[in-house]
DNA sequence: CACGGAACGGTCAACCCTGACTGCCAGCGG
DNA sequence: CCGCTGGCAGTCAGGGTTGACCGTTCCGTG
């Protein structure tokens, strides 16, 4: 049978307004993130968006929710193909850079993006993503000391070589919101590679 | 006399917009730099706007030509008032840095990344986006290398340091789109600060 | 089996933004 | 001195967005 709880429904509902929302802003942006633009990619009725988040806030607001739990698994996801025995150990390092790169041109970093730059003139967003992010980054850094794996992470400069990592290619991947060239031969890659195999040999 | 000239009362038009235009990115971001906003702000009449700028996208996209010539001139200033003589070397590093991270909240860097942000979903702000930014970067690498002065610039690690430098403070910076602390405590400069130190002494 | 309420579908008024348009005034060239 | 054009004021229609507000269909429980 096809017929489905009540709760069922009700959570299918929220997940593909959600999944919708998402999707909306990463390739409209925040400001195009339209309740409008969300239910017609939803392929949902207005009552229907209206009734699980009543105000474009709220949908919002759930939206980052939503993507902190799409961005972990997606991170646990590459944490695992690169768990592929990798022996070199800077070999290994080179990888793990590339991959970490990698992640930055995912959906989510640029959803995230929106976000943060649209709390910044939204007081109430800002509230609402503060306690968030704060969790979402001790599960982001968790899920990089997979990568990296025990070995590199047990080095004692891996906490401050992670962290200029994640910030500066932040940094850098911010540029590519207006470069269109592909990311994989951006010239930092090179640098923080050879950064982290100096930094990090034993 | 106060009578102008009509290309100096039109001039003077176009300086008062574009200033508001600025500050209407920076404290209500992309989204609601409306030409109605900005022309309250300037005070002046929707004519007047409308005359000089017949569009929002080439009001705002004057405005990031503005901005960029704001941004310069800005960060000379700051130059010259670092340019007061610190003899250690250790010590004027650790100036350096906390100056640097410093120009990261002023307008000119927020009005950027509304800016770079829009463009991601804006191809005709992007297109116009790519050559102002890439000469403007070529400027700002020139006045960082006046503020860390002949010695350390000529250091061979300086490009590489320096890039890192940029790069994750600007990640860092992203945070404090939502974070409301001080930037100036922020750990990072710590780390920044020890990093230089050790990479750039000779 | 009835019935209260959750989960919708669809419409609507109010609001805001944009750019076009008309009209006016004052420098400036002839 | 005059007309003309640049610079500007104020209004307006058109389009888009939001959230309130109806009605309707069933699920689930007493």
């Amino acid at each position: 049978m096809e017929t489905r709880s009540r709760s069922e429904r009700s959570a299918d509902s929220r997940a593909l307004i959600l999944d919708a929302a998402v999707a909306c802003l990463v390739s409209d942006g925040y400001a195009g993130a339209s309740t409008l633009a969300v239910q017609a990619r939803a392929g949902v009725s207005r009552g229907r968006l209206l009734h699980h988040f009543p105000s474009r806030e709220e949908l919002l607001v759930a939206a980052t929710s939503h993507l902190a739990e799409t961005m972990l698994t997606e991170a646990a996801d590459h944490a695992v193909a690169v768990g592929a025995g990798i022996t070199d150990e800077a070999e290994r390092v080179d990888r793990c850079v590339e991959l970490i790169w990698a992640t930055f041109f995912e959906p989510p970093f640029w959803a995230a993006m929106e976000l943060w730059n649209a709390a910044r003139t939204d007081e109430a967003l800002r509230a609402a993503l503060r306690p968030q992010e704060r969790r979402l980054r001790v599960a982001i850094r968790g899920v990089a000391d997979r990568i990296w794996g025990p070995q590199v992470t047990a080095h004692p400069r891996y906490p401050v070589v992670s962290e200029l990592l994640f910030t500066s290619m932040r940094g850098v991947a911010m540029a590519y919101a207006f470069e269109d060239r592909p990311p994989a031969t951006d010239p930092h890659v090179a640098l923080w590679q050879s950064m982290a195999r100096e930094l990090l040999e034993d």
